[in-house]
DNA sequence: GATGAATGAGCCTTCATTCAT
DNA sequence: GATGAATGAAGGCTCATTCAT
């Protein structure tokens, strides 16, 4: 279906107004939670007025929800790129954590409100979350279980594995500052180092 | 100063309340949130009426900064008893792993409060965490310090290393399961041996 | 009926301490108005707990009513000895104004309450009150009457020069200062004359 | 800066009902006090909801403060314009009181908050307001001082002269009736003469 | 379409009062 | 007799949401 010139320069605009919207509250729930921030506050961050907010939003919740697909979306996409290479498992591994470690950081707001709002979502949602959470991982287990058939990956139950490998990395939403001392890169190089070689030297 | 026995009994059954109050709050906390959780339904899930809670706590704040403090206390306790021992790096940094993961699977709902509530605290009081936090952090960088000079632990900025270590841990709470397949201790154990060793098999 | 010797002293340390409490509460609800002082306000000002203020009284009003009681007792019996003593109307007024002021300064607490509380006394205690704000007056104007009649004062309603003369001393309650520059008696003659005379020197 | 037509209707109504609020919250502060008044009440009275009056006052004291600023502000008027005169001293002083007494009266309930609820501003309320009534008396004391210096008025503390005038003025708040047998003018009328001239008559 | 006004449910907190020992 | 514990009724205030123009 087509849609008039004029129509689509409308809806052009409600994408950019919602975008925008979007990510003023995800800033402000990262900063003070979902609870805390009204939708005067993110109106207000906006130098819009509540009603704006509600012309683009049904409600609160519709906004959070937005939040949890886009990131999931750029989570699930990072993998699927690195999936459709076919690499060896401790190339993908390599891979795959570097590249969740950045997205970690690169998107910290949003990585916070991931992991702490959930419980804001009504349970439909969360079951959807939930769901993918779980295709998320298990694509990276698939892996791990690669690397353990092929030798070169320690062999343990792959859920505690893949869950500790992501652990380190997820946590990078609490301490990773921009300002820091290092880049991302740096990090997410030294994270995966760690990771796949351990913190002990091997005499 | 002595306190008559009457009013040492009083204290006890104070203690013992506030207590109680205290671990409910954490639990409805950890699952919903500090600011969907009311006072009412602390309350009611002890069978008290609101009012109770409120002879034994002056605000809502000062339940949850008692979870902060008391979650603090009990890591800070555990890493204390490692350290007294004086034990080479390798084997401190072990124990220090181990312990901590024990420690939040064992807690998941204080540490999940711990590390999401904090932007519910006031400004003296998030300040006198950060301040911990770095105390405890400090004394495992220590430890990993010791470890690079005696060549023993691998050369990275220790606070690269100890962050992402205990980050591993601290994820913990957000996927451990008490009726998992696994015990906590198994789990912590695979966490040391991933963190020590790495995921890769050295050919 | 005569009460036992253990009797009386109980009876007098009673009277004692509902004194102490009484003094402590007006101190307070002059301050603060009665609603903002709460019970446990004026138990913890002398070092008592609430549940002591409630052995002692039954309710808050009771506390409220007893002020109002005392100071109406002092003012009437003041007026009374100086009718007591049937003087010419320009001899009793001046005594009646003096002896007014100073007792508006001398307990500028309870004459405080008496004016801005009594909104918080039930219907029948206020009606007594009213009854009992009306006797004073009518003593008043009844001098004022026998001045008029006299030809020595000036002829206007009773009504209004009495409560004129008054206005002005109970006015005392909210400028007068213990530690001013003048004492309750200066302050008394001033008024005194002022009322007596008017402000205009007379050509 | 200007607005546009709609932003002034919007301006202008929305200076209408916080007129009419504060006007409502007057008369039942004047009758009831401040705290005894709910937001409810001052709601209800008129058939508004609570949030209404959220709607337009941030809080229940803010309300006060509107009271307390305008009357201020009224009294501060009538004073001006007579000090524009530049009156010899008995006259203004005599318009002063007359002028002073009528705003009593005129605004009963007003002024009874004035006095009676001062407590229930904040700190730095509180300062602004006293800093305003030291104003106040300040002109008025000018004017008796001129008064004593061109030998027309009373010898004596200026402060204690005009704290008794004022003060037989300000206790019209307590028993001045709208219905009682004088009007106001007439009462106001007898309080100048009474205070200028005095309660005797001269010989 | 855009937004100012209104709403109602709810929450934290306070406090006079009662109760039980 | 004295007091610690408990209670319930408010009250101020917030806020997501709806409504009406």
């Amino acid at each position: 279906m087509k849609l008039s010139p004029r129509a689509e320069l409308k809806a052009k605009k409600q994408a950019y107004v919602q975008d925008e919207i979007v990510a003023a509250a995800a800033k402000l729930f990262a900063e003070r939670g979902y609870r805390a921030v009204t939708i005067d506050d993110i109106g207000s961050s906006l130098d819009y007025t509540k009603s704006v907010v509600y012309y683009y939003f049904n409600s609160k919740n519709e906004i959070l929800w937005q939040i949890f697909q886009r990131i999931y979306d750029s989570y699930f996409e990072s993998i699927q790129e690195i999936r459709a290479r076919n690499l060896p498992p401790a190339e993908a591994m390599r891979m795959i954590i570097r590249k969740h470690a950045l997205n970690v950081m690169e998107r910290r707001e949003w990585t916070a409100i991931y992991f702490r709002e959930e419980s804001e979502l009504n349970d439909q949602q969360r079951r959807e979350i939930a769901k993918k959470k779980r295709q998320y991982d298990a694509m990276i287990e698939e892996v791990y279980e690669a690397g353990m058939e092929a030798g070169v990956f320690r062999r343990m139950p792959k859920h505690i594995a893949v869950s500790g490998l992501l652990g380190m990395c997820n946590w990078l939403y609490v301490w990773y500052k921009e300002q820091g001392a290092f880049s991302a890169e740096e990090i997410a190089d030294y994270c995966v180092n760690l990771l796949a070689n351990g913190y002990l030297t091997k005499g």
